[in-house]
DNA sequence: TTGTACGCGTTATCAC
DNA sequence: GTGATAACGCGTACAA
């Protein structure tokens, strides 16, 4: 009797202790009712008592089919993608998927690199942020046949299904309401535009805004930052030293909004009379800062849902056309009349 | 000449246009030291100009190694835990490891069935949350012989390696601090005890600093609550209507926490002037809100990056105990001393 | 150095 | 219903 060599039993170990052939094993576990029930119940004991786990990937090998969907995110930890990372790997774990994640950080040469080790991997489905790809891996995937999908985004969409919203037409709205409470002078704290067309339609959608009025905003007025709380402080102190003083600060980032707010009060100033602060996300803690956050809610959690829905759908071969979802303006008390101004 | 069924080229394609054998070309690429440099330059050209990406899953099948790690972990928008995530994946990733993860809620039956799903894909090694789990489960991980790291925990630990620190230790830190201000009447808000040895640790924190100065800590003083703001709200309520009066709230997360001070400040109460509030995990907002927030910090980014070492090393055999990681007591606005006491 | 042949663990296609 | 057997795509002894 030779035992298994690495510890795990194989079928072929289930199938000799039940005293059947490989094949009844098989179908005994993998389609019940085509199999008499004396024969269902042998395999069953056998398995149980080897405590049998089959192999993924031989049967993915020969199925062409893994049950796994890999995403690539910016990052994990921030707050808005660790909610959508949460919600999509609940929806996608109830259909029996397992989610391989990982983070480029911003570096669109690393999500190519990362996209090619998951189809190296075999995934079934890809998720990706943003519709800004490089262009020679968005063809590869489309020969490729594999599906995929984009996310968080609709704005200068050029194929493929998107689950996500107007990046644009949220900032337009943001915009709308500070050019109501009297803003004229604006500073924009905003990530890298390069690779990341959430970036730009923010910035086109105040710049959208301001046009209607009139207005125009200057180069010198958008600020470049990274991605993270600090940024938004040193970009605070940026915007404050410029030759026209901003009586508004548009952040492209809930992360950036909450640096700028804090290094604001830190200066002694008053938010809003002295200067008003925006975001973007809505992340969970905006509405706790002091004063609370007006920004844009984006509802990470339902496009998690939906985002997992959509990958499968498209794996099963129904097409999808995605879906666009909402992004409201929720006013709170980080903005105001401008000082000495009425309200339009 | 037949072409490959599926769009995607194999090996042995490359091989025929290559012109040599099978085995050159797996040679050729993955040990190109190992074959002439002309035959070396021929499978090249060949595999690029076919866009040959070799399938991982027969790769995984022959090699019983698939370079991927499984994580499952409470949840992933906890910021800790987003943070844990990020730092663990980047990790690995550099290591040429791909991450699938996974969260349980909290739901140990949940978390057996998820560990169950991993071992099937076939990942190489686990990376597990807290030392607390089904016993079967940690059997089968030991029989079968797969690596496996317990992290962000040292306490009620059985076996096995840890990355984590002592939540014991640090919650007494936090305590002595409050006892040092003049409290007496605490209130703690925790996560529910069952299947969570962090949450137990914190509380028994508690209590032995408590005991040591002759308190006691009446059991309805305990207030469970579920993970996320909006229990710490709810929390907060619970304590102030308490037969005796707490003057200190301590909450055994940040998340919790900065409900429960949002709530506090909402009922018109001053912090600390009135109660003094506590956190755990020191997340980055932690230091935003008002007042700040009088935490234990701890590194999830240190604990992803060592948690990744670890468990590459265990992969390879390597014999490796894990590490202790620091907890350190952060004073800041959110606790003060006793109404009317002085500071002891 | 190169080619051949076998094995990895599973599912699917056939005859029986 | 069941049992042999051929795939699935790759790595690697082994022989040449």
């Amino acid at each position: 009797m030779e035992l298994p060599r690495h510890g795990r039993s194989r079928l072929s170990d289930v199938a000799k202790l039940a005293g059947v052939s490989l094949g009844s094993a098989s179908r005994a576990l993998n389609n019940p009712s085509s199999v008499r029930p004396p024969t269902l119940e042998a395999v069953r004991k056998a398995a149980e008592q080897l405590s049998y786990v089959p192999d993924g990937n031989a049967r993915s090998l020969v199925l062409r089919r893994s049950n796994t969907i890999g995403a690539v995110m910016p990052t994990l930890n921030n707050p808005v993608y660790a909610d959508f990372l949460h919600f999509l790997q609940q929806g996608l774990s109830e259909a029996g998927y397992s989610l391989i994640c990982s983070a480029h950080e911003y570096d669109q040469s690393v999500e190519t690199l990362l996209v090619e080790r998951l189809l190296q991997r075999g995934v079934d489905g890809l998720v990706l942020v943003g519709t800004d790809h490089d262009e020679a891996l968005l063809s590869r995937l489309g020969l490729a046949g594999i599906p995929h999908l984009f996310t968080w985004s609709t704005d200068e969409r050029s194929r493929g299904a998107c689950v996500g919203f107007s990046n644009r037409r949220a900032m337009q709205k943001l915009t709308r309401h500070l050019i109501e409470l009297g803003h004229r002078e604006i500073a924009v704290l905003s990530g890298a535009q390069t690779h990341n067309e959430r970036a730009r339609a923010r910035l086109a959608g105040i710049v959208d805004v301001m046009a209607l009025h009139g207005l125009d905003l200057p180069p010198e007025n958008v600020i470049t930052c990274r991605f993270d709380i600090e940024a938004g402080r040193k970009g605070l102190r940026e915007a404050l030293a410029l030759p026209r003083a901003p009586t508004a600060i548009m952040c492209t980032t809930d992360m950036l909004a909450a640096g700028a707010l804090s290094e604001a009060i830190h200066l002694g100033l008053t938010v809003p009379a002295d200067i008003s602060i925006t975001g973007f996300d809505d992340i969970a803690y905006a509405q706790m800062l002091s004063p609370p956050l007006t920004t844009i809610h984006v509802s990470a959690r339902e496009m998690g849902l939906r985002s997992s829905e959509a990958i499968i759908r498209a794996i099963h071969g129904d097409p999808h056309e995605g879906a666009e979802l909402g992004a409201e303006l929720v006013v709170r008390g980080s903005t105001g009349p401008v000082r000495g101004k009425q309200q339009s």
